[in-house]
Order: C-alpha cells, then sequence, then structure tokens
DNA sequence: GAACGTTCACCGAGTTCA
DNA sequence: TGAACTCGGTGAACGTTC
C-alpha cells in the first residue's frame, strides 16, 4: 500500500464492511490498517494520517501540551509498537513526518463551547420538563425559526458597511482606513466630535437600507411560525414584499 | 466570496436541460451530474441546485441548526469530494454561492404537521391491519346488517299511529286531531291526568302491535348474521314465524 | 420520477480511567 | 499511556408526497 502519501485516495471506506466478507473467497478482512507512525494495528484516521490508539493520542496531548522534546540520541530513533514511548521526541517527529495535521486539533475556544453545550444538553435531557406535548412542539417552533433566521454572527450585516467611514472627515492624521475595509471599529472616540455630525445625514440611505434588511429578518422569521400566518389570513393582511 | 470559485464550473446552464442531451447522441449516460458544491456524483436537484447527498444533507442540518461555522483559513478553502468535511464553513459557504436556497427547507412547523398527518394515517392502516380477515369480515357483517334492517329515521313507525289518541277522552274541547294523522306529539302534559288511566288498558293491543314490528326488524337483522343462523340450526329453534 | 425528509451505520473528534 | 468509551456530524439508502 502506498505508504501514507499525503495525496492518498483515503477515499476507500471499505466496500465490504457491511454483511461481512467472509464469504469464503477473499477470507481477508486482512487489515491494510496499520499505524503509519508505528506499525501498531490503526484504528482508523486521525489527524488525517491512518493511525493506532497510542499515537493518536500522543499527539493531541503533545501538541496541545506544547512541550519541546529532546532527543536523547541522534533524532533518528525507530518507531515501534515496543519502542514508541522510548523516545517522545522522534515519536512526535514521526507523526508530523507521515503528515498528522495539527490543525485538526480542536481549540481550547472550541472545546469549550462544546463541553458547555453539552452539559447544557445533558441537563436538558434529565429535566422532564412536564410540559405537554403541544407545548413542546410550539416551543421547537419557536426555537427553530428563531435559528433559522436569526443571524446570530451578524454576518450578514458585512454586505451593509457604509460607503463612506464616519470617521474619515477627522482632521486628525490618523491611519486612514480603506473605505469599505472592515479596520479599526468601532470608531474612535475622536470621531465623535460634533464637527463631523453632518455627515451623519448623509448616512441615512445607509441606515434605510440596514433597517429594510433588519425587518426583512423580523418578517422570515414570523414567517415560520403558524400563529402568525394564520393572523394574517384572518385579517388579510400580508407582509410587504420586500 | 467571488474568488472562491476557481475550478468553479457550475455555471454550466444546463446540464441536462430538457429530455435530450445536448451530444446528439442517444442513450447518453450523461454524467453531467455533477454536485454544483463538491463535484461528487449528483442525485438531483436539492433546494435549487443539483447536488449530491451529502451537500444536501450537510445544507440543511447546517440551516436548520443556526450554527456559525468559522474557517480556519483565508474562507477560500477549495471543495471537492476528498476534502468537503475539512471545512464546514467554506462548504455552506459554497452552498450559498452556487443558489442553494434556504426557503427551500421546510420549516419546523410545516414538519411537525407533516409527521402528525402521517402518524394519524399510519395509525389509521394499521388499526384494522391489527384485525384478522375474519374479524374485519364479520365487522363488514354487523354493519351492513344494521345498516340494511335498522331504521334509522323511525319512519316505519308511521305506520303505527294508536286507532285513538291518549288525550282524545279528555273533557278539554282541543283540537281533536284526526286518527292516523301525526299531530300534537307528544302528549300534552293535561293528558296525563289519572282519569284518563283507564283508557290506557285498551291501548295494549297497539302496543302489542308495536313490540311485533320491532321483534320483527331485530330478527331481520339477526337473519343476516351467518351466526344466527347457524346457531338456529344446530339447536333446533326456528325463529316464530311472522 | 423528482425532491422533499428520515433513518441509521459509520467515522473520527474528545474523554475516561486503570 | 492507550484501550475503551461518548457523541455529534456524515451520507447512502429509503420512505413519502405530489
Ligand atoms: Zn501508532
Ligand atoms: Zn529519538
Ligand atoms: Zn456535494
Ligand atoms: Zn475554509
Amino acid at each position: 500500500m502506498s505508504l501514507s502519501s499525503p495525496s492518498d485516495g483515503k477515499n476507500s471506506p471499505h466496500p465490504l464492511l457491511g454483511p461481512r466478507g467472509p464469504a469464503g473467497d477473499d477470507a481477508e478482512p486482512e487489515e491494510e490498517k496499520v499505524c503509519a507512525v508505528c506499525g501498531d494495528r490503526a484504528t482508523g484516521y486521525h489527524f488525517h494520517v491512518m493511525t493506532c490508539e497510542g499515537c493518536k493520542g500522543f499527539f493531541r496531548r503533545s501538541i496541545n501540551k506544547g512541550v519541546r522534546f529532546t532527543c536523547p540520541f541522534s533524532r533518528s530513533c525507530l518507531i515501534t509498537k515496543a519502542k514508541r514511548r522510548q523516545c517522545q521526541a522522534c515519536r512526535l517527529q514521526k507523526c508530523l513526518d507521515v503528515g498528522m495535521r495539527k490543525d485538526m486539533i480542536m481549540s481550547e475556544e472550541a472545546l469549550q463551547r462544546r463541553r458547555a453545550l453539552r452539559r447544557q444538553r445533558r441537563l436538558a435531557r434529565e429535566q422532564p420538563e412536564g410540559l405537554t406535548a403541544e407545548q413542546q412542539e410550539l416551543i421547537d417552533i419557536l426555537i427553530a425559526a428563531h435559528q433559522r433566521n436569526f443571524d446570530s454572527s451578524f454576518s450578514q450585516f458585512a454586505h451593509y458597511w457604509p460607503p463612506v467611514r464616519l470617521c474619515v472627515p477627522s482632521p486628525r492624521p490618523q491611519s486612514s482606513p480603506q473605505p469599505g475595509s472592515p479596520a479599526a471599529w468601532p470608531p474612535q472616540p475622536n470621531c465623535l466630535d460634533e464637527d463631523v455630525l453632518p455627515d451623519v445625514f448623509s448616512m441615512l440611505p445607509h441606515f434605510a437600507d440596514m433597517s429594510t434588511f433588519m425587518i426583512q429578518q423580523i418578517i422570515n422569521f414570523a414567517k415560520d411560525i403558524p400563529a402568525f400566518r394564520s393572523a394574517e389570513g384572518a385579517r388579510g393582511t400580508s407582509p410587504p414584499r420586500l
């Protein structure tokens, strides 16, 4: 098998994994699954490389701790299943050589979020919450509508940069930001002098655009709620087309 | 994200417009079915764009969960079949860029309605399914016999008016109803005086007639039920001839 | 048949503990 | 340290509706 070439067609999902292949022929579940680092039995792809459980954990721990190992020998130790624990420096080097990617280790911040989310879910699962089925359904509808339509990161507002920054007219010879570039935000306090106030009016069309967008979001949210639609039908009022 | 589409040949105007391929060669396997997002084999239009099953599911899940992905790189990752799982942010961005429409994802409310309707139909379909064929047959027989023999409007009782109304002997010079005419029913309260009680006995023949009619109806109903007929044969009892 | 949703093994991250 | 876990994302296969 091609040695762990980084461009390897790792897309081989073993089409015979299903109903077992020991039909008699091939008779070889034969695991090409060999750790690219130490040669032990691999358990799958870990950080983009087929490795064993040991090298998987070793790589994550080493990278996360950020320690720098030192080889007591000539930095060319052979890494085998039996000797992999002898030299951490060469083991880690081998991990990197075969292509294990440190960027596939979750960041500490991502971990925090994941842990918090999981704790939350655990709690919610263990607290039955004496709610009616209808109540739970309504809650689900509201949550889904909110999640679908609320841009929690406000990334859509990136399309609504003002044509000219408010602080540009400032006499200060500051680092003049390029128009439209997302730099120097929020505006510096010195930008709030009243000498720039007249320009505020020139921003009105921009504010109008943003308001339109926000109202659109709210309408989309409301459209996902049956109570709103039924009220609309009863009153014959239709949401404005935008 | 205009620059994230170097290999973005998704602008192919019509991969398979119309029933005939452009090649003219009939019997064209036409593997123009390529996912506009990742290049994998597409399975049809999903949310307004020709995509594979993976991108279809990914798009629905991502939108419904409302999560906001963050690209660990420069937000210009190439999306291919092999690498599409590497960066969810760029994959979702590509989905939106090629025109996948989030408004074609069913809202939670629509899903709940769909699920409820399906449960209802399933239940209605499986409820009778829980019965034996014989049981279902017997139910049909009973219903048919009932519908054939039960006079749900009691219109037949119109033939059994008493020859003389109970309240006729009353001294009151009321509107003496013509015999056999369906008027002034139910009897007025003043007819219930005990001075008319002796006349009740004169009604006995009338009651007998009515009872006879009703029993007749019941017998006719029973005759339409095979279980009754077989019991009759076994015990040698025969229904009274009327 | 097209295009929605649903299901459910499977995969690979992290996590636990001897 | 690593074998054995938890668990959420993934996507091929499938069910349903029009
Ligand atoms: Zn290993
Ligand atoms: Zn070494
Ligand atoms: Zn795709
Ligand atoms: Zn990216």
